[in-house]
DNA sequence: CTCTTGGGTTGGAGATTCCAACTCAGGAGG
DNA sequence: CCTCCTGAGTTGGAATCTCCAACCCAAGAG
């Protein structure tokens, strides 16, 4: 049976809840971390996340229906698959920086773990920017519009 | 007692798992959303995202214990209480608009629920580039370097 | 004197997650 | 031939988490 809210909740529609609904659970994002890092098989995954092989087999289950990743055999007898991003799936790149840019500076600022070099050469610090504009989009976000838009 | 990873894990050090741990329960995230939509109140922040009111407790209290959020008294006798974001909690604000713009792409690409006003005039659609050249910063992201990086 | 609002807490049921152990097939080493 | 190792999962049972309605208390409204 699927969990229904309790009776008087009214949730808010969201593309941010959305989104959460695919990849929410826990190990998913951390999933998609390991296949940007280039590490495509069941093993290296269950072994880089921590995820215990059970709930990986259905989270990749669940990643591939949601059309983030697919997997590709390499070996027949016995079968074996290597997971891949689909493009979709390269597109939450942009989620994993900005969750590596605050862990970066919140949590790891004396020794960020991880940084990646960007094709210009500088240190990749990700910033969220208006495409339109080019400024910095979070502090300039005002007035949303939509269905999903409460009266305050 | 703390859950362990299993035994033969070796979880990769990493400021993206490190940031889920503190946002990546269920309801976490779209408690902030809410502060950002000026929700201040457990009520409405129960309404409004449909988290069970004992969960949501626990997500309030874990959230201000992680200096994302901070409660402000506004009435004694009795005691009521709002919410607000730290600054560390406003700087979520570029994690949310990502998987806003994910989930408004792949799953409501033909009709966004919530839209936000640029200071610009533009509708908001935030990029994320590299703060050095301001090229995108998904395609150009190469060669991982510190402690995180496994072997291959 | 009852109803509503606000901000929770409690109890019990049900769902999820944990982890070790097991499977099956092929290849390597001895 | 016999055993170990890798890969990609499955299975069982216990531990944990989540759900949701119901309850609590205090103030204000009708």
């Amino acid at each position: 049976m699927m969990t229904m809210p309790p009776k008087d909740a009214d949730p808010r529609a969201c593309s941010i809840a959305d989104t959460l609904d695919l990849i929410g659970e826990r190990w998913s994002v951390l999933v998609v971390r390991e296949l940007f890092h280039g590490v495509r098989r069941f093993d290296g995954i269950a072994r880089n996340t921590g995820a215990s092989r059970d709930i990986l087999t259905a989270r990749l289950r669940k990643l591939e229906h949601s059309g983030i990743i697919y997997r590709e055999q390499y070996s027949d007898r016995p079968a074996r698959y290597e997971y891949h991003l689909t493009e979709a799936g390269r597109e939450l790149g942009d989620v994993l920086l900005t969750l590596l840019k605050w862990g970066d500076r919140h949590i790891n600022s004396d020794d960020p773990p991880v940084t990646w070099t960007h094709s210009c050469g500088a240190d990749l610090v990700p910033e969220v920017v208006c495409a339109a504009c080019g400024e910095p989009a979070r502090e300039g976000a005002h007035t949303p519009h939509g269905r999903g838009v409460r009266p305050a």
